[in-house]
DNA sequence: TTGAAAGCGCTAACAC
DNA sequence: GTGTTAGCGCTTTCAA
């Protein structure tokens, strides 16, 4: 049977509550008794309960994270950073996952409310009614990469659109004029819809947007490999392809590898995230980085500041900064 | 405030035991009371608050899962499993990384104890005494992916050697005679060894095993790439190169691709895992699909049948099937 | 079938 | 400084 502070308290003959005192320096205890349940304490290895604990300070140290889809890199890495952090700290991590169905992420704030958590962030893309779900979840909340929902609750993204825009400039300077798009789909209308509308406001203010060029996928592999299809079905001169992320840029890539295309002397590629395969691809994709670890980080930051804070924010949006990175899958023209 | 099952019991003129049993369905409770109690457990929207629960049942419906690398796809893909598998059930996922640190696994499985989580899954490559780390550690614990180190400890796995035998007698049966091995580190002494082995013994019996031809690497891009290069600098001929996981074939496509060899014609690559970037890859990878997500269900299934059942495991070795995927980084020669 | 009461292991008023 | 006591919100004997 696991030891407790009862035991302790008995065989070091003090009570329960100057144990507890000791454990957690909430008040003042003599040296003495000190030493004594101390050395208790360490012949016993005693570790007080955490669920006792949780009951009675009404704290369950648990941080809840809401997430669309663990295997995707985007988000593992997202996760990745705030484990790190958490892990400076005396809280848990609890990790659900959603399948991108509003139903499950419902489910999940249920549970943790009961569970009693004592903050929740959440990834999502997503605008499905998550705000009335949260409704009575009377816990601090951050989100991650989505655009501001409400002014009560605090959002760590990137600018998206000055990305999306710093891209398409960027395949203008190496002199490409007719540019397309592998974009989100047009039900995300949260960073799919920035990344699309930073690159259609380049476009048009250098004259060369073209509707035509734009087609969309979800974000897959298969999605870019056939937006990519079309696209060359199409026959229109194109000379550079900027994809809403890195997956949907290498499947894009792929079909005209096969089509015996050569990148990036006939046909250019971007993508958006900087996922570690970005870099393995042969020729390597031109992409924008997202800090994603950072992102993490940031989140749980703000997310301690509301919990254990007495001060308001001094901020709702927490931009963070994006970079460019040019690899071979683009070239001056 | 969060409404209690005591005042549930006032307003439905019962007893707390009572509105415990209707909940729980523990014992026989007369149909009009249970009605009373639902209609006000709906009207109030009470949920019973887990954590007192927990404390009284000494039960916290909580699985722990520690994990080297929370960005790994071999990794994710495996939580992904267990997280879907547990979301059928009324218990949540606590999450731990290590970074392949001995000294955060120590802390974790602490940290785990004193919360009184139900079960424990671990994800290891490594012998560094996590045994005696979870010596007084008195819940059920399942490991993935390690060969067997207690009998106590049930695993779930695939055959790593059978599945390196398998990939090793496809390179030869594609007419490959001197086949190169970029294996795991030599410290891991679990699949990275078994892989290595069943490379070794399938060439030896052919006669054409070559101590020469063997180099190494942490699985990482980098690594791969890094002993491609020292591969490549014996000048020795080789045709194909079998790696020990997907990540460092990668790498060391790309230096060959970079020298100007033509894969598959004139070197061909095998790796390991079949993560999704082996598909997304040009050429696309020859590899070893490890079934991922069923191995976290497994896991899961095992550690359920020793929290809940009463009964003996049936076995403590659950191997689990792999699948060899030819792709265009083979072909005969 | 139902209720009263004890208790899970801890913390925090409140007294001394 | 230290001990006593009363909870935290639930489950579960034990009686009735």
């Amino acid at each position: 049977m696991k030891v407790t502070i009862k035991e302790i308290a008995e065989r070091a003959g003090v009570s329960k509550a100057t144990v507890s005192r000791v454990l957690n320096n909430s008040k003042p205890v003599s040296n003495d008794i000190r030493v004594r349940v101390m050395a208790v304490v360490e012949a016993t290895g005693f570790k007080p309960n955490a669920v006792a604990r949780s009951l009675s300070m009404k704290k369950s140290h648990l941080i809840g994270i809401i997430i669309p889809d663990l295997s995707n890199p985007v988000f593992s890495k997202i996760i990745q950073g705030i484990e790190a952090k958490l892990r400076e700290t005396a809280y848990s991590l609890v990790i659900a996952a959603t399948d991108f169905e509003a139903s499950k992420k419902r489910e999940h704030i249920e549970v943790f409310k009961d569970r009693g958590i004592d903050g929740l962030i959440l990834i999502t893309d997503d605008g499905d009614n998550t705000l009335e779900m949260l409704a009575d979840f009377d816990k601090p909340v951050v989100m991650i990469g989505t655009g501001q929902m409400s002014d009560e609750i605090p959002v760590v993204k990137i600018d998206n659109y000055a990305a999306a825009k710093a891209m398409t400039e960027k395949l203008l300077s190496l002199g490409h004029t007719s540019i397309a798009m592998i974009r989100g789909p047009l039900t995300d209308i949260q960073s799919g819809r920035e990344r699309f509308r930073g690159y259609r406001d380049v476009l048009q203010l250098h004259g060369c947007y073209d509707e035509a060029l734009v087609f969309s996928g979800m974000y897959t592999f298969e999605n870019g490999y056939e937006a990519m299809e079309k696209l060359m079905k199409d026959e229109r001169p194109v000379s550079a392809v900027f994809c809403a992320n890195d997956l949907m840029a290498v499947g894009a890539m792929r079909f005209a590898v096969e089509k015996g295309f050569r990148i990036p002397e006939e046909i250019a590629f971007a993508g958006f995230d900087d996922v570690d395969i970005a870099c393995m691809m042969t020729p390597s994709l031109t992409t924008i980085r997202q800090p994603f670890a950072m992102k993490g980080e940031t989140a749980i930051k703000v997310l301690f500041e509301l919990i254990e804070g007495s001060e308001k924010l001094d901020k709702m949006v927490y931009e963070l900064p994006f970079e460019l990175i040019e690899r071979e899958s683009t070239s001056k023209i």
